[in-house]
DNA sequence: TTTTAGCACTCTCGAAGCGAGAGTGCTAAA
DNA sequence: TTTAGCACTCTCGCTTCGAGAGTGCTAAAA
């Protein structure tokens, strides 16, 4: 078997109808079938010797002898970096995105689960977007509500339109007017500044200001490493529905990485530590280093500003995955989030 | 066909050990088996005269002729009603219970999910609980934050210890002291105030003060028709694994359900109209009214305080559900959840 | 009157057998 | 280089069949 080989035109062209035909129906497709469907002006005999290369290639392969062929992961991946990758979505899809964007324009809470619904419907897969996260965020305005005795409600705004909440459970009650001098003080003296500029601050004087000062900071550093804790998901039951996930149970424990959101997060950490931006990551069957994606697909992207504010975003399904459709999709989307993120941290610049 | 027959104490007996049986094997029960799995007192002929008679009642019923006997509809109903119902959790798990919250008695957003996760733990199946939500909610404390140009993070307080938050989109930039300001002379005018109270005070002067006073009364309002947003799911992976899910399509639609959370929130809102807080509510297979939970059952408590702030917990699974595992715990949960809400709310009125 | 032993009967389920169909690889001719 | 022809292989669906489990009924025992 040889590995890594050029393919001619004509053996792109059939691996590429392999695998959108079998993504399609989920069944081995054989040389006849292949002819037929899809009015080649060659015989099954002839198709029988291309895929006989490209099997020898390992880029298909056959369940049993004598059944049609089925791509392997080797041939998804072929298909993914070599056919699939440059394509665009198509404008008619790309309009109609950016349409419904359009509209909820003002409302940025509803971004992240719109961005999922789409992703969801447009790939027939399961999806997940996460918030956007400031990486180096700064201190913009700090408020301290009390909710109920020792219970504090502390909101945090960062750069970025970033907004983190937190209950604290103080030692002893506290007065709101108590706690609104605290947060004014606290204002004035974190105002504009990142996690270290902060850290770097001689301690306070006043004991309730000592506390929460250190609240803020363990929570602006929490997430640096971390995700985000918003991980929003659609369209699993899309993923449900599939005969892979019906019959194997390799493919239905992997469903229980989206139940617990921590496993999820450490998924994502591990398939995409840095925080560059731009390209697409496809994660095919697992790739031997993912025993949990055994039989699974994730095509993953991040989106934002690098170095200022990032998310995630992508889509999760079986191997046998219309990366045709899956792959533009998530990569317009990165782009359109991408725009939007820019425009509100621009927006942020002129005003100050 | 009799109906609504008095049973014998034996028939009783008998019914509830083939619920639990069949709850625990998923297949029909003989009455050898019976006899043998439970050392019997009684001959296997005994039985099937008794296994007649109930399936005469249309509390059993056979799948085939000569196949076992597995529990009807109204038989799961006699045996939550008459059987399980006042049956209480185990001292052990309700001491284990009672202990993780003890454990998370600070941090009271973390009670949603733990709740979640403990039905899910002991029914073996999904689980979900809404937040608590303040019926009769009167006005804490507002606070507005600018985030970035024109949008603005309205944090609202109410008591109880309820927060809700939005993000407005005001018709041009405003400085965060002129929010400030607003946000006192709101405070000033609202505090302790309910909707109507609010909603009949004499328009604000203030263009801006007047516009949020309208976004705080549609924003009160709207809970009180609709459930709070937050629903906390947990365990959706249990009940993927059980064969009623994997052989049956109207199964796995029940959990297209949980997906869509606007289509769990209309269940809730159907199953439990009225607010009283106490029972457990079960419905088993639909019972005829609800279409889309055929083969599933779902039991549901309301905790909290009637009147002042309440919310729901309950249980989905498969119509062969463990009953007398699920209601009890369902009960317990809600009582203690109850206790936390009312010292809470105990906890601010000595406050004032 | 209630329980039970015995028995005939019914139905499912898994194994085995079998043939059709789909697909392949190879060879030799176009 | 392509293709027609052919022998071969393997799955899949269908049928058959017998074992096993379970029932209901009857008549005897308690």
């Amino acid at each position: 078997m040889q590995m890594l080989a050029d393919l001619t035109e004509r053996q792109r062209f059939l691996l590429n109808l392999i695998v959108r035909e079998y993504t399609e129906t989920a069944q081995p497709v054989g040389s006849r079938n292949l002819v037929e469907k899809y009015h080649l002006d060659l015989s099954p005999a002839t198709i029988r010797n291309e895929m006989a290369v490209l099997t020898d290639f390992g880029y298909l392969r056959q369940p049993h002898t004598s059944a049609g062929r089925i791509p392997t992961e080797e041939g998804y991946r072929y298909f993914v970096t070599h056919i699939v990758y440059q394509a665009d979505l198509p404008e008619a899809a790309r309009h109609t995105i950016s349409h419904q964007f359009y509209q909820a324009r003002q409302d940025v809470e509803q971004w992240m689960p719109l961005a999922a619904s789409i992703l969801a419907r447009h790939s027939r897969a399961a999806s997940l977007v996460t918030a956007p996260h400031a990486e180096r965020a700064r201190h913009k305005h700090l408020e301290l509500i009390s909710t109920q005795g020792r219970q504090v409600l502390m909101v945090l705004v960062l750069t970025g339109g970033e907004v983190r909440q937190q209950l604290l459970t103080l030692a002893e009650p506290v007065t709101q007017k108590r706690l609104s001098e605290a947060a004014a003080a606290l204002n004035l003296a974190c105002n504009g500044k990142t996690t270290e500029e902060i850290a770097a601050l001689p301690p306070r004087a006043d004991a309730l200001e000592k506390d929460i000062l250190t609240l803020i900071l363990a929570d602006m550093n929490r997430d640096e490493q971390r995700l985000s804790g918003e991980i929003y998901l659609d369209g699993l039951t899309n993923v449900l529905s599939e005969p892979e996930f019906l019959g194997s149970d390799d493919a239905r424990r992997a469903i229980r990485l989206f139940e617990e959101r921590s496993l999820l997060q450490n998924l994502l950490m591990r398939v995409m530590p840095d925080s560059s931006v731009g390209g697409v990551q496809v994660v095919i069957g697992g790739e031997g280093k993912w025993e949990e994606l055994k039989q699974c697909s994730v095509v993953l992207a991040r989106y934002g500003m690098p170095g200022q504010a990032t998310g995630m975003l992508g889509v999760f399904g079986p191997t046998r995955m219309a990366y045709s459709r899956t792959i533009p999709t998530v990569r317009f989307m990165a782009d359109l989030l991408s725009g939007l993120v820019s425009e509100t941290i621009a927006g942020e610049e002129n005003e100050q």
